[in-house]
DNA sequence: TTAGGGTTTG
C-alpha cells in the first residue's frame, strides 16, 4: 500500500481514510493487540535520516506527537517505517505535517527509557498491509499549492486535448512487452455518460501502468492525451501521465494502487469513486467469482489466481509455469515433460504439491514475462485455454492448460501484490490445505478428490443426470423399439432404427472444424473460406477503381471518399433506397466497393445487409464466389460456384422496388442468380452399446445442437455452448461405464461407385436433451 | 516506436 499525500484545502475537516479503519488514541495502545484495522494520527515533530538495515531494507524513523493529548506525561511515540514506504515517506515528510498510520504493528520500544516516549513503537511496512497518509501543515502557503483537477466525462473528449478522467474498466490487457521499447497495456473504460474510451498506455516501467486486476476496477487517469483514431476517440499516454486504480466493488476499502509517490486524494475523490462503484454495479456486467482449478471447464478459457511453485524452459517458443490454487482439477491433467535441471523451484514443495499443481504452457510473447516471475509470487493468468488433449490411453483424454501467444481477449499474466485482498484470502486457503491428504488423493478417482471442494453438489448432480436420463432424445418415432448396433451392422441398407448407445469418441475434436458449407442442389460440401481469403479477394477488387458512371441511380445513392493513409484507397457505399427514400439503417441494404473486411463488419453492425461489389464494364457486379455475396448480422453468405449464374447487381433493383423489401438472404440470392450454400455441422460419432462400435454421421443445420451452424463461427458464446454440450455427451477423462446414454434415430444408406459399395449411417430426428443445453 | 480490444486453438 502506498504513501498518500493529502493536501489540506480550506474546509477539509477530516482525513479521507478507508471507512473500515478506526482511530486509536495514544494512551490506549497496548502490546499484543491487533492494529490491522486501526489508525493512529499525530504530528511529525522529529524525523531521522533514512537508514539501511543489514539486509539492505530501508528504515525511516519519525516521532509523532498526539496533539489531542498534549497534557499527558507521555504524548509522543516512535514510528519505524520499513522498505519502499520508508523511502517514499522520507521524501515527502516535513516537520509539522499531520501523519496518519493505518494498519500498523506495535512492538516494545528499545529506546523508551532514554527518549521518554511511549513504551511501544509503531512498525509500518507495505508487507504488513500498512498505509501512511501525510497531510501538509495547514498554513496559508499550502492553500495555493493544492491543485484542483477538472475531470472530463468520456462523452466530452476532444481530439488533440490532454485531459484528466475517471472510468470503470470494461476490458483490459495486463501489461505486456510491446514490440517497441516499452510495456503496453490496453484499457477500455466506460462511465455514466455511456461513452467508451479505449486507451493504449505505454511505459518503460511496468509499475507505472495502471494496476488493474479485474474488469470493474475504477481508474483515475491524469494527463492522458486524446486522439481520434478510426473515427473514435482514443486515449494514449502523454508526458506526465499518472494513474490511480481502485477496487470497483461497492463497500470495499478505497485504497489507491499507484506508483506515484505523491498525489492528491481528497473527499471529492472518495465521492466520485463511490458514485462510479454504484453506477457500475447496475450498468456493467462483471462475471461471477473467478475460476478455481477444481471448477475448470474443458475446452473453455478462464482466468486463474494462483501461486507460482515452479517454472522451466521448454523450447524456443514455450515456457512452463507450475502453479497451484489449493484445489484439484477434476480431470486428468497434462504434465509437460521437462528436464529436471531446467525446472526451477523448491524441489520438496514441487513434490509435495505434485497432485495439486497445474502445468501451464505459455507461448511466444508471454515467455519473457513468465521467465522473469519469482517463484512463490501470486499471479493472475488471464484467458488460459483448458484444451482437451488427445485420447492417449484407455482412460480417455486429459486437459492441457495453454496461454496462447498474442494478447487477444486480454490474454496475459499479472503479478498480484501480497497486500491484495484476494491474495490474502488465497494465502490463507493455501495455508489451510492439508498436503498429506492431497498426496493420498493419488489413489482416489478424480471425482472423489473433487468431493473436497465446494462445488461437489453440482458435479454429482451432473453425473447422476448423465447416468440416468439419455442426453439426446428423439423428436419423433417414440413407439419404435431399440435395435442393438451389431444387428444394424449385419443388416442391409437402407433402413431406419432407434438406438440407445454411448458416444465413445467423435471427430473432429476441434469443433469449429465441423462447420462446412453445403449445396442442396449439387449436394457438395466445402470448407468455410477463411477471412484471409476474403480479405485478399477484397484487396484484389480494390485495385479496380470505382466507376462513377454507376453511382447514384434510380434505386441507390452513392457516397465516395478517399482514405487518408498512403494507399489513398477509394471507398464507395451505395445506399439502397426504397420508395425514393432512405430507410432506417437497420432496414437498409448497402453495397460497398473498395472496403476492407474490418470496414465491412462495422457496416453490418449498423445496416441490415452488406453486399461487397466492384465496378465492371457493364455495371456493378458481385465479387467472385470465393467471397460471400452477402453479409448479414454475423453471418457471411456464400454461393455455390458450380450451381450459381451470377447476375449483375442491377437485378437487385426489382427487390428494392417491392412494397416492403425484407432483404431475406434467400430472396437476394435468387434475384442475383446465386445458389446459396448452407452452413452445416458435419461430425462422425463412434457409438458403442456393448455389441459393437458403429460410426454414424451427424449432418445438422441447427436441429441437433439447437445452435444455427451459420452463427457458430462468429459467436464465442455459441462455441462455448456447443463445447459444453459435447462435454456432456462425451465427458473427457471418463471411463466407458460412466458415459451417458444417447437415444438416437439413425438411417442406413448405400453409397456405390464403380469400385466399391459402402453402407453409411446418419443421425435423424434427434436432438440434445433440453436440460443438457 | 510500441498498439490501436472485437479474437484465441501449438
Amino acid at each position: 500500500m502506498p504513501v498518500l499525500l493529502v493536501k489540506i484545502v480550506n474546509g477539509l475537516s477530516e482525513m479521507p481514510l478507508p471507512s473500515c479503519v478506526q482511530k486509536e488514541e495514544l494512551n490506549n495502545l497496548r502490546e499484543g493487540v491487533d492494529y490491522a484495522n486501526k489508525y493512529f494520527q499525530g504530528v511529525a515533530i522529529l524525523s531521522y535520516p533514512l537508514m539501511k538495515l543489514e539486509d539492505g531494507t530501508n528504515v525511516f524513523k519519525v516521532v509523532l506527537q498526539d496533539t489531542s493529548n498534549l497534557c499527558s506525561r507521555i504524548n509522543s511515540i516512535n514510528v519505524l517505517i520499513y522498505g519502499k514506504m520508508a523511502e517514499d515517506c522520507s521524501k515527502v515528510l516535513q516537520h509539522g505535517d499531520t501523519f496518519v498510520v493505518a494498519g500498523f504493528k506495535l512492538a516494545k520500544s528499545p529506546t523508551a527509557m532514554e527518549d521518554g516516549r511511549h513504551s511501544c513503537q509503531l512498525e509500518v511496512s507495505e508487507g504488513a498491509g500498512s498505509a501512511v497518509y501525510v497531510c501538509g501543515y495547514p498554513t496559508l502557503s499550502c492553500f495555493s499549492v493544492a491543485p484542483k483537477y477538472a475531470y472530463t466525462s468520456l462523452n466530452q473528449l476532444k481530439d488533440g486535448t490532454i485531459v484528466n478522467l475517471y472510468g470503470v474498466v470494461k476490458f483490459f490487457k495486463p501489461p505486456y512487452v510491446s514490440k517497441g521499447t516499452d510495456y503496453c497495456s490496453v484499457v477500455t473504460l466506460v462511465d455514466p455518460s455511456n461513452a467508451k474510451l479505449t486507451c493504449t498506455l505505454f511505459s518503460g516501467n511496468v509499475d507505472c501502468l495502471p494496476k488493474i486486476y479485474k474488469v470493474g476496477d475504477i481508474v483515475r487517469f491524469h494527463r492522458i492525451k486524446i486522439r481520434e483514431y478510426n473515427g473514435q476517440m482514443q486515449g494514449i499516454t502523454s508526458g506526465g501521465f499518472a494513474s490511480l486504480t481502485f477496487d470497483g466493488t461497492v463497500g470495499a476499502p478505497i485504497v489507491p494502487r499507484t506508483c506515484s509517490k505523491v498525489y492528491t486524494f481528497m473527499e471529492e475523490e472518495l465521492k466520485t469513486i463511490n458514485e462510479l462503484r454504484v453506477w457500475a454495479a447496475s450498468n456493467l456486467s462483471i462475471s461471477g467469482p473467478p475460476a478455481k482449478l477444481s471448477g475448470v471447464q474443458p475446452m473453455l478459457f478462464f482466468d486463474l489466481t494462483c501461486q507460482l511453485v515452479g517454472k522451466a524452459k521448454v523450447d524456443g517458443s514455450s515456457f512452463l509455469l507450475k502453479v497451484w490454487d489449493g484445489t484439484k482439477c477434476p480431470y486428468p491433467t497434462w504434465k509437460v515433460p521437462v528436464e529436471e535441471r531446467d525446472l526451477e523451484g523448491e524441489k520438496v514443495l514441487l513434490n509435495q504439491l505434485r497432485n495439486l499443481t497445474a502445468d501451464i504452457l505459455v507461448y511466444d510473447n508471454h515467455m519473457q514475462l513468465a521467465k522473469s516471475l519469482k517463484i512463490g509470487s501470486f499471479l493472475r493468468i488471464y484467458s488460459i485455454h483448458a484444451k482437451q488433449g488427445s485420447a492417449d490411453n484407455e482412460n480417455g483424454s486429459h486437459i492441457e492448460f495453454h496461454l496462447h501467444g498474442g494478447t487477444c481477449y486480454g490474454r496475459g499474466i499479472g503479478v498480484l501484490p501480497e497486500s491484495n485482498p484476494e491474495v490474502k484470502e488465497l494465502k490463507e486457503f493455501l495455508d489451510s490445505v492439508d498436503l498429506s491428504e492431497s498426496q493420498d488423493m493419488e489413489s482416489m478417482s478424480a471425482l472423489e478428490a473433487e468431493s473436497t471442494s465446494n462445488n461437489v453438489a453440482d458435479l454429482e448432480s451432473h453425473l447422476q443426470r448423465c447416468q440416468q436420463l439419455p442426453v439426446t432424445v428423439l423428436t419423433d418415432h417414440q413407439d419404435m423399439k431399440n435395435t442393438d448396433l451389431k444387428t444394424i451392422l449385419n443388416s442391409t441398407a437402407p433402413q431406419q432404427y432407434r438406438i440407445r448407445a454411448k458416444l465413445r469418441s467423435y471427430k473432429p475434436q476441434k469443433l469449429y472444424q465441423s462447420v462446412k458449407l453445403h449445396c442442396s442442389k449439387c449436394n457438395s460440401l466445402q470448407e468455410v473460406p477463411i477471412d484471409d481469403d476474403f480479405d485478399f479477394s477484397l484487396q484484389g477488387s480494390a485495385v479496380t477503381a470505382p466507376n462513377t458512371i454507376f453511382h447514384n441511380t434510380s434505386w441507390y445513392d452513392s457516397v465516395m471518399w478517399t482514405t487518408q493513409d498512403e494507399k489513398q484507397r477509394k471507398i464507395v457505399i451505395h445506399f439502397v433506397r426504397h420508395d425514393e427514400l432512405l430507410q432506417q439503417p437497420k432496414d437498409t441494404l448497402v453495397m460497398i466497393e473498395g472496403g476492407t473486411l474490418k470496414e465491412m463488419w462495422k457496416l453490418t453492425k449498423r445496416f441490415k445487409c452488406v453486399i461487397p461489389v466492384r465496378s465492371a464494364e457493364n455495371g456493378l457486379q458481385l465479387l467472385d464466389l470465393s467471397s460471400p455475396f452477402l453479409l448479414q448480422g454475423n453471418v457471411k453468405y456464400y454461393g455455390c460456384k458450380q450451381c450459381s449464374t451470377p447476375k449483375p447487381i442491377k437485378s437487385l433493383g426489382s427487390l428494392a422496388a417491392e412494397q416492403q423489401p425484407s432483404w431475406e438472404p434467400t430472396e437476394i440470392a435468387q434475384v442475383l442468380g446465386i445458389e446459396p450454400l448452407q452452413y452445416v455441422f458435419v461430425m462422425k460419432f463412434t457409438l458403442v452399446d456393448g455389441t459393437g462400435p458403429l460410426n454414424v454421421y451427424l449432418f445438422d443445420y441447427e436441429k441437433f445442437f439447437q445452435i444455427p451452424a451459420s452463427e457458430i463461427l462468429t459467436s464465442n458464446y455459441l462455441q462455448q455452448k456447443m463445447e459444453m454440450t459435447m462435454n456432456t455427451l462425451c465427458p473427457p477423462g471418463r471411463k466407458l461405464a460412466d458415459l451417458p446414454w444417447l437415444e438416437c434415430f439413425i438411417k442406413s444408406y448405400n453409397v456405390k461407385d464403380e469400385t466399391k459399395h459402402q453402407v453409411y449411417y446418419q443421425i435423424f430426428d434427434t436432438t440434445v436433451a433440453e436440460d443438457v443445453i
